[in-house]
DNA sequence: GTTGAGCGTT
């Protein structure tokens, strides 16, 4: 499951997210977007946790904990997709999946 | 050395 993580401080490191969020579970990567020009943090990430879970775990006691004086803004992502929604067994799958999917008329 | 709404560098 990706989790979508932002606000994070311009400080923070992959590896101090991966230690924060390893703390409510297991954390299979970290991602922290960096710019590609200026190669500065963007001030927010990805992580990416095998067990949902433990995901959610962590959104739950991450999201709006205050880390170094800012507020972490933790939420499952939006954009990628994991190899979680086509399993038919799994009913639910909650993920972002074809959510924003509309058509647009455009008429004259 | 700086900044801060929002979804992916090399």
């Amino acid at each position: 499951m990706d989790i979508y993580v932002s606000s994070l401080p311009f400080k923070l490191k992959e590896a101090g997210l991966k230690a924060l969020f390893e703390t409510y579970g297991e954390v299979e990567s970290v991602k922290i977007i960096i710019d590609k020009i200026t190669r500065q943090s963007k001030g927010f990430g990805f992580v990416t946790m095998p067990n949902e879970e433990e995901a959610k775990a962590a959104i739950a006691g991450l999201h709006g904990s205050e880390l170094e004086g800012r507020i972490l803004i933790v939420s499952e992502s939006q954009q990628k997709f994991q190899s979680s929604v086509k399993d038919s067994k799994s009913k639910k799958t909650s993920s972002a999946y074809f959510k924003g999917i509309g058509k647009s008329y455009r008429k004259k």
